[in-house]
DNA sequence: ATTCTATTTTGTAATCATTACAGATATATA
DNA sequence: TATATATCTGTAATGATTACAAAATAGAAT
């Protein structure tokens, strides 16, 4: 954890990304919590312990960070943007019921798919959705006990 | 296109969803247009033939629609809802230039990932994002150029 | 340490997409 | 035709994001 904490630091430096203490508790706040928050769950929280505090300093952090390729926007959802720490190629599955989304491993090199040599391809995502273990058996119960 | 426009007005009836004019206007333009059209595009362009409608029409039989999985919704942009006629499962190309979208064909199946046994998984969706060919030529034409 | 400069942050206002809602219109049924 | 239901329309409200200008901060130079 904070080794790869480190590790982002020095990317930052490395792409003249000055560390402020506000991008800093951004990084820490998605190192941290990998469950793939929206702006507005970064920004709620990371205002307990710094009230001052600005929601555009948050969308102006992550723009940057994305921007750096320090991390990913996942838009599973239309209606919300979310905020990844894992840049590396995986795919998300989101719950339809409880609305969590899910990290699971894919190998995109397996997925077949039309001839696209003429197309310079610069990012691959995989979007899953349907209803999580959790959920399905809460169904499970809740009809049992009609 | 006559043959799956037919389709689709049987798939309305077979599920009990009134075939307005407006709603057979949403449902032709999709077909005639397989763009990935924003609500945007859809109204401006209908409000020409229809000058009566409203966008707010055009929200509510978008809805229907998908909800019934007559049409997909695209959400390879965080700031752009399209939609998609096209319900079989296919690939998403976006290209970062001209902000075009392709289409291409997967075979979902040949996608190896983590065990989701437990999931019940009910949509997949590939989004790709990079350069089209016509954009990455017009790239080298302008580095000739200078 | 002080001044100067560039960067970053903050707060507010503006914009844009989407939804809520209530009245008007059209459609189906009796 | 009268009545009930479904759909459409226009406007207002909401929510997310962006624009912007002033304030605060950090870094470099003196
Ligand atoms: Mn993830
Ligand atoms: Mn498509
Ligand atoms: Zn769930
Ligand atoms: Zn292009």
């Amino acid at each position: 954890m904070e080794a790869s904490f480190e590790g982002l630091k020095q990317e930052l430096k490395k792409r003249d990304i000055n560390l402020s203490y506000q991008r800093l508790k951004v990084l820490e706040y998605l190192t941290l919590n990998r469950c793939h928050p929206t702006v507005d769950q970064i920004f709620t929280n990371l205002h307990r312990d710094i009230p001052t505090l600005s929601k555009t300093t948050v969308y102006n952090t992550l723009r940057i960070l994305q921007e750096a390729g320090l991390i990913k926007v996942v838009t599973i959802e239309d209606n919300e943007t979310r905020y990844d720490i894992d840049v590396e190629d995986h795919g998300h599955f989101k719950c339809k019921l409880c609305g969590k989304i899910y990290d699971f491993h894919t190998d995109m090199s397996s997925l077949t798919f039309d001839d696209l040599s003429n197309f310079r391809i610069d990012s691959k995502d995989v979007y899953f959705k349907g209803i999580c273990p959790g959920c399905l058996s809460n169904i499970k119960e809740n009809k049992r006990r009609g």
